[in-house]
DNA sequence: TCTAAAACTTACCGCTTGGTAAGTTGGGAT
DNA sequence: ATCCCAACTTACCAAGCGGTAAGTTTTAGA
C-alpha cells in the first residue's frame, strides 16, 4: 500500500509536470488530487525536486526498455524500426515526451541534475547503429550524430504538436496529418540514410 | 525614452522567459534588471500575461522577416534557402526558438492567447512551397505537411538542444556537431524533397 | 497484545508572488 | 503660471509557495 501511493502519486506528477512544467505545478496540487495533503507528498519524497528525479527516472527506465524492442538483423531495419518504434511511444506517451522536451529547455538551469544527461546512452546506442550501416561506416561521430538528431527532433517535435496543429489545422485536420505522419516518417529515414554517398 | 523603456523591458523579459518558462520569472526580476521596480512594468504592460504576449507577438513578427529573405526563382532552392535560413536564425537567437518551443508545450493550458497560432501563416507558406515543387504539386496538404513539418522539428530540436549537447559531448564535440550540422541538414532537405515518386 | 515504525494530518513559518491603491515627479502644451 | 498626463515610486495586500515540527492514526510483526 505504501509503494502504492508512492506510485500514484508519480502518476499523478506526470501529467501535471508534463502540461505546466516544473515551476508550474504545486507539490499541493498534485497530493489534492488524490485527496492528500502535500505532507504526505513530502514524507515519500522529501522534497519536489526529489519528486521530479524520480519521475524523470521512471520516464528514462521506460525508455531504455523500448531499446531492447528493436533487435533485428539489418542495420538499416534495425534504425528504422527503432525510430519508428520511438514515435508511436511518443504518441501513445505524449507526457513523457513533453517532460522531457522541458528538460532539453531548463537543463541549463538544472545542470546539476542527474537525470541531465538521460539521453547519452540514447545517443551513443543511435551513433552505433548509424555507424553500422555500410555506407555510414566512415561517417564521424559529428556526422552520424547530425544525421540521427534531425530524425529525432522530427519526431519529437512531432510529438510535442498534437495541441497546435489541432488548433491550426482543426481536428480531422490534424488526424489526416497524424496518419500521413508515420509513412512519411519512414521515407525521410530511408532517404536520410540513403543520402551519404 | 518611453518607448524605450518599454522595449528595454521586453529585451530584458525575452531571454529570462526562454531560459526559465513564463512561471519561472517574476516580473520583479525582469524589472529590478534595468532598476526598475515590477510596478513600472506592470504600468507599462498591465499583467505579465500581457507581457509575455508583447515578447511573443515580437517574435512571431521578427519571424515573419525572415519570409521575404528567400525570395528566389526555383522553389526547390527557396525552400532549401528559407529552412537554411531558419536553423541560421535560430543559432543567433536561440532565446526565440526556446520560447516558441515552450509555447508549443504550454500551448494546451493558454489556448486563449492569441498568439496562440504564430505558427499558422507559417505553416501555409512553407505547405505552399513544398506544392510549388514539380514532384509534390499532386501532395495533399497533409503530405505536404508531414514532410515539412519534419524538417522544421529537425532544425528546431537542434535548436534548443545545445546545452544538453554540449552537457553529453563537450564543448569540443559540440562545435564539431555544429559545423557538420548544416551540411547535414542540407542534405536531408534535397533528399526529403527528392524522396516522392 | 504490545510495540514500533510507516503513513499520514494539522499547525505553522518565512518568503515570494502578481496585483491594487495612492501618491510623487518631471516635462510639454496652453 | 498652471494644468495635465505619462512615468514612475512606496506602501500594502491576500494568496500561494516549499518546507519544518509535532502530533495522530494505521499497519504489521514478534
Amino acid at each position: 500500500m505504501a509503494q502504492d501511493t508512492r506510485e500514484r502519486l508519480l502518476d499523478q506528477a506526470e501529467p501535471l509536470f508534463a502540461e505546466r512544467g516544473f515551476y508550474g505545478v504545486s507539490i499541493a496540487a498534485i497530493a489534492s488530487e488524490l485527496g492528500l495533503t502535500k505532507q504526505a507528498l513530502l514524507h515519500h519524497f522529501g522534497s519536489k525536486e526529489k519528486l521530479y528525479g524520480e519521475v524523470l527516472k521512471r520516464i528514462s527506465a521506460r525508455f531504455e526498455a523500448l531499446e531492447t524492442a528493436s533487435a533485428g538483423s539489418d542495420p538499416v531495419e534495425r534504425l528504422i524500426a527503432y525510430l519508428l518504434a520511438l514515435h508511436s511511444h511518443d504518441r501513445f506517451s505524449t507526457d513523457a515526451t513533453r517532460i522531457l522536451m522541458r528538460e532539453l529547455l531548463d537543463n541549463k538551469r538544472r545542470a546539476d541534475t542527474a537525470g541531465t544527461w538521460y539521453l547519452k546512452p540514447f545517443l551513443e546506442q543511435l551513433i552505433a547503429m548509424v555507424q553500422a550501416i555500410p555506407n555510414w561506416r566512415s561517417a564521424s561521430v559529428s556526422e552520424a550524430l547530425a544525421m540521427v538528431y534531425q530524425l529525432l527532433g522530427a519526431i519529437n517535435y512531432f510529438g510535442i504538436s498534437q495541441p497546435t496543429l489541432t488548433g491550426i489545422f482543426g481536428e480531422p485536420g490534424y488526424k489526416a496529418l497524424e496518419s500521413a505522419f508515420p509513412t512519411q516518417l519512414e521515407r525521410l529515414i530511408r532517404s536520410a540514410i540513403a543520402s551519404r554517398p
